[in-house]
DNA sequence: TCAATAAGGTATCGAGTCGAAACTATAAGG
DNA sequence: CCTTATAGTTTCGACTCGATACCTTATTGA
């Protein structure tokens, strides 16, 4: 076989690219869009967003434009510092994710024999670390997989991130963040 | 773990993307420099990087200018076919590929455990096939690996694409081919 | 043989991407 | 306070990308 991994990655990801140019946004929107769909309270923020996409914070500026300019996202300002902003999502926002291009990737690897899609997985992810490694990139894994994360056991009361000393919902706690890192 | 398959493989696509900006060449001008790179006599025109990158053929016509006026390519008259193109790769363009960005990944890759790769390999080209059945596209597999393909025994004799009905260098034979069909 | 049609490419437009650099406003730290 | 860091925006120029219209050369079929 002549392909090496890195073509068969790069022809992986021309294809999802091709595929994100559907229902009125581009690819980059699309991303934006889902990983704001996913992150905490804590990193639901242009500089958050800039981080996980690896841009520039003015290319995130306008993606952010261009998105809000299409009624996806909200831009509120935030309440302990008053340069931040809070990035919501719309429900126009939520109801065009319904409708991800993404899906038929999903299903597509769905389909796959289940000793495939298992180790599709584990060396995806295997990868994914090695870079991430080497280059010193943030892992946004999911918040109660991180080393900072305490979890209360009274009923019905919240989480704590000992890393920001703040309260973490169950919602929250679910979600990506910024600052996780593995324990 | 929260990562779908999906996530993980958009996540290394965007690392990918944002690494290939080096060079002086942007991403998708990288791409086509080494799809121009591997693909045989027959596969080396506008016309199947079109279909290898699954972009429209006025984008990819931008996007050989641009590489031209940047003297990584030159664009030639075809023989048999006045309206085609033959593309050709520069001594600018071959010295440029040693230090394209793809090689920090494969180097990544090369340093995973032996059978995290196998895995990767395997996975992945399960994938892309089965996308690739999906969408009735086109594989872009060896010359020498397709079922036109006629190897020639006598020594130092070209091989035969029996679709095309022409003759088959060895280097031929061993690159990348728009019409290649699984054997 | 001579239209009609297909196929290979280019030109142009408009929206968006993207890095770079300059800029504004707020925070934080001597 | 004054300096420096941080969060975001703005502007610029080169490029991406689909859509559409267009030009030229092949092919087909009546």
């Amino acid at each position: 076989m002549s392909n090496s991994q890195a073509t068969l990655i790069e022809r992986l990801a021309r294809i999802l690219h091709n595929d994100a140019h559907t229902g009125g946004l581009k690819p980059t929107q699309w991303e934006a869009l889902r990983y704001l769909a996913r992150a905490n309270r804590f990193s639901r923020s242009p500089g958050a967003l800039t981080v996980y996409l690896g841009m520039t914070k003015g290319t995130v500026s306008q993606t952010l434009q261009a998105l809000e300019r299409k009624g996806c996202i909200k831009k509120t300002a935030a309440k302990d510092d008053r340069r931040g902003l809070i990035v919501k999502i719309t429900k126009k926002g939520e109801s065009l994710l319904a409708d991800d291009p993404l899906i038929d990737l999903n299903a597509t690897i769905a389909a796959l024999p289940k000793d495939t899609k298992g180790e599709l997985t584990a060396s995806l992810e295997s990868l994914l670390k090695a870079i991430l490694a080497n280059r010193g990139g943030k892992t946004f894994g999911a918040c109660k997989t991180c080393r900072y994360f305490r979890r209360t056991h009274k009923n019905g009361a919240p989480h704590f991130c000992s890393l920001l000393m703040e309260p973490l919902s169950g919602d929250d706690s679910e979600r990506i963040c910024i600052e996780q890192e593995a324990a």
